[in-house]
DNA sequence: ATAATAAGCGGACCGCAGTCCGTTTAGAAT
DNA sequence: ATTCTAAACGGACTGCGGTCCGCTTATTAT
């Protein structure tokens, strides 16, 4: 499902897991959507989901590791899905386009993502460096945007510089520009736009 | 002292602080930086810190608001220091210089501080997107940069450009990078000024 | 000196994330 | 069907940041 597998399913050896795991684990996924959906993101507490799924504090945290780990299995298909655009999908996103054209994409895209999943992907993030800059997807993000920087001709530490880049697109900061300083993400994309042409011009 | 006044101190018609209240503030900050020095920023906590001035709790939380109010306190004469720097020391950090070396100057200095003072400025923005993005320190660094777009001629919403180029000076970012892959300093800087040199080309 | 008062104080208390460990149970082996 | 065992479970418990509120005390006015 995921093309980076976030959380437990199935790695290769290891058996399915046991009836009543699967039974909560659909208990507590459901709970947590509704949770989300009527309260907000950031007003769902661990307690309350174990409550509302009927389950004890500890499944919750055997299944999930944390609260980030909660939002980031949330997260999981629309990463899958965004993860899939930028990897195989058509051009400008996809493979096609030219490196300049792909990032300029990337950054729409990433946009339109925090619009709809930012608080999500923010408390996916929260109290862990670690988990804020060495997840998965954050390091699959980071790799595409050194591989286009690679491709336009830029090869003048392209590794720090996509983190640079990354830094921009970062959903906690973009989310703090659209809602506490009521930028439109037009002009956030526009933005992205004139700092990445900029950047390339002339290699 | 700071530039901007970030902790309590003295606005203008306020009367001085009770006698027993700066006696509390000097064993609070005494305190505090001893355990900082030999503990490490992220053990201290707040009771600790409570019990080794030999205050009650309710006191530190008076006096500090929180445990991010506690580390700006600690880092509010290396921050006004810094301002001072860059706002009327000498050229290239300073006024004097043309933009762009002023800019390089300018994350060079940041870099530094976060060498050092790292820790405590991740500590001090933690647990709250409105402090890491609007307290006052960092609204003036932004601004600084805004301004020196704006000099070299980048008229297409330096707001917006400043606040991506913040993005790559964030305390946690470098920190990390520093600290969880081994970057060296002067790569960092080296990325720098090549990602402002290349911005500032031909305006 | 005494009284009045507001700033300061302390620590019990709360909510939350995360851990621990004794108990239960699904599923395999016989 | 019975036994076995490892996975799963649940909820009491811990540690921390932060709040609350009744008590104390420095300071000022009389």
């Amino acid at each position: 499902m995921s093309l980076i597998p976030i959380r437990p399913g199935s790695p290769f050896g290891t058996q399915p897991e046991r009836s009543d795991a699967a039974r909560n684990r659909e208990r507590l996924l459901q709970a947590a959507r509704d949770l989300v959906a009527e309260r907000g993101v950031d007003a769902v507490t661990m307690d309350m989901l174990a409550c509302r799924a009927d389950v004890g504090k500890g499944t919750v945290f055997r299944r999930f590791g944390s609260r980030a780990g909660l939002m980031m299995t949330l997260l999981s298909d629309a990463e899958a899905e965004f993860q899939r655009e930028f990897i195989f999908g058509p051009p400008p996103l996809g493979p096609g386009a030219p490196p300049l054209e792909r990032l300029i994409a990337f950054g729409e895209a990433r946009i339109k993502y925090v619009e709809e999943y930012g608080e999500l992907a923010r408390a996916a993030a929260e109290h862990s460096p670690q988990n804020r800059h060495d997840a998965p997807p954050v390091v699959l993000w980071h790799r595409h945007i050194e591989m286009l920087l690679r491709e336009a001709g830029l090869d003048r530490d392209p590794w720090l510089l996509a983190l640079s880049l990354g830094a921009t697109l970062d959903p906690e900061r973009m989310l703090h520009s659209l809602r506490a300083h009521g930028v439109a993400p037009e002009r956030l994309a526009a933005s992205w736009r004139e700092l990445v042409t900029r950047l390339l011009k002339d290699c």
